[in-house]
This record gives structure tokens, C-alpha cells and sequence, in this order.
DNA sequence: ATTAAGATTGGCT
DNA sequence: GCCAATCTTAATA
């Protein structure tokens, strides 16, 4: 298998979003080298969504957000935790996909010695973008890796075991309504949280 | 210089 | 279900 090139990133970040569910995200390092199977995504907007980091325009910290396509953008956040974002369409132009969840296939062991937890906890391993990011082994050391060669990278063919659903993204405030969320229906991706629902969006009973 | 909020998680009731 | 942890970032003054 061999990382998807620089023109599979190089288009809308919700074109993108829902693309790479099924696919594989590879993490290689030192320690080893860890697999899983892209179940549920976000599309950050830049300039048109208000929950974009970059909706204000280029700081110090979402500044690979507004260069090339293909390249990690890492944030840190609660204090504690680490955030791994695709960066999409072109320079200037501040799209981005958030991981939030993979199926663990490989490097299990290694991904529960970084968890801190038993391994035969699977869907505990990297259900969650911030499980997710430790369990690769992301930190901010990769903010602006290149998933083009470098040691971070997705690669493989759409494998999906379920249906791909659009709904609410979570844990945001701002545009929380927008269905910029894509994830495999199944056992995979992050339990539902009860999203807020407006009263008029609920289908009346 | 100060401050409020945050693209979350894990533990406890 | 509720809430504390923990500290960077960016907005405000």
C-alpha cells in the first residue's frame, strides 16, 4: 500500500471528508508501526464555518492550515490533549478534516503502551480524536508532517462495514448545526452523545 | 497584561 | 449524567 498523493487533498475539505472513511491511517516511528481504519471524520470549513480554527484568519498556531494540501495540522487543547487534522484544498484556503475515530488492525500492543491501557480494550484505543492522536503517536512535533512521505500517512481503498451517515459534529458551539460530520454506522465510531437537536429540526411525533 | 474558552476524556454519582 | 483536569491560544484592554 503506498500514501494517497498530494491531488486526493487537493479539493474541498467535505469533498474530502467523506473519501477517506474505510481508508487506512498508517503512523510510523521508532516504537513501531501502528494501522487503523478511518471510521469517522469531521470537515472543517475555514473562512465559511465559524468553528473553524482558521475562521479568523492565519495565528501562529493554525498556520499550516493555510499551506498545501496533505500535510497534518496538530492542535492542542483541554490542557492535555492533541488533535490531528488533514489539511485540504490549497494554499490560502484553510479546509481541514479532523480524525476522530479508526478500527485498530495493527500495532495494537504499541497503540495501548501510548493509550496507557490493556490493548484488548480495542474500542477504547482510538475511538476519539484525542485517543485517536495518542494512540498514533501525534503531538504537535507533527504539526505540518507531510502525508506525502513523510511518517504519517493514509493509503488503501475505500473498506467500508457499514453505512456512511452525514450528521452534527461534536463538541463544538459554533455552527454546531452544519452536517459536516461522515462516519460509519457501526461499532466503530464515537457514540452518540445526544447532540443537542433544535425543537424545529426534530420530525414531529 | 489579563482572561475566558476550548474540534476531550475519564472518573464519580 | 455531571464535572474536574490542565494549559495553550487568541481576544480584549
Amino acid at each position: 500500500m503506498k500514501p494517497l498523493g498530494r491531488a486526493f487533498y487537493a479539493r474541498d475539505a467535505l469533498e474530502v471528508a467523506p473519501l477517506l472513511l474505510g481508508r487506512t491511517l498508517v503512523s510510523e516511528s521508532e516504537a513501531g508501526t501502528v494501522t487503523g481504519r478511518i471510521v469517522e471524520v469531521e470537515a472543517y470549513c475555514g473562512p465559511r464555518d465559524p468553528a473553524s480554527h482558521a475562521y479568523r484568519g492565519p495565528t501562529q498556531r493554525n498556520a499550516v492550515m493555510f499551506g498545501p494540501p496533505g500535510h497534518l495540522y496538530v492542535y492542542f487543547t483541554y490542557g492535555m490533549h492533541y488533535c490531528a487534522n488533514v489539511v485540504c484544498e490549497s494554499v490560502g484556503s484553510p479546509g481541514a478534516v479532523l480524525l476522530r475515530a479508526v478500527e485498530p488492525l495493527s500495532g495494537v500492543e504499541l497503540m495501548g503502551e501510548r493509550r496507557g491501557i490493556d490493548p484488548a480494550s480495542v474500542r477504547l484505543l482510538a475511538r476519539g480524536p484525542a485517543r485517536l492522536a495518542q494512540a498514533f503517536g501525534i503531538d504537535r512535533s507533527l504539526d505540518g508532517s507531510d502525508l506525502v512521505g513523510g511518517p504519517v500517512w493514509i493509503g488503501g481503498r475505500q473498506v467500508l462495514r457499514g453505512d456512511v451517515v452525514a450528521g452534527p459534529r461534536i463538541g463544538i458551539t459554533k455552527a454546531a448545526e452544519e452536517p459536516w460530520r461522515f462516519y460509519e454506522a457501526g461499532p466503530w465510531a464515537s457514540p452518540l452523545r445526544s447532540p443537542p437537536l433544535k425543537a424545529a429540526n426534530v420530525p414531529g411525533r
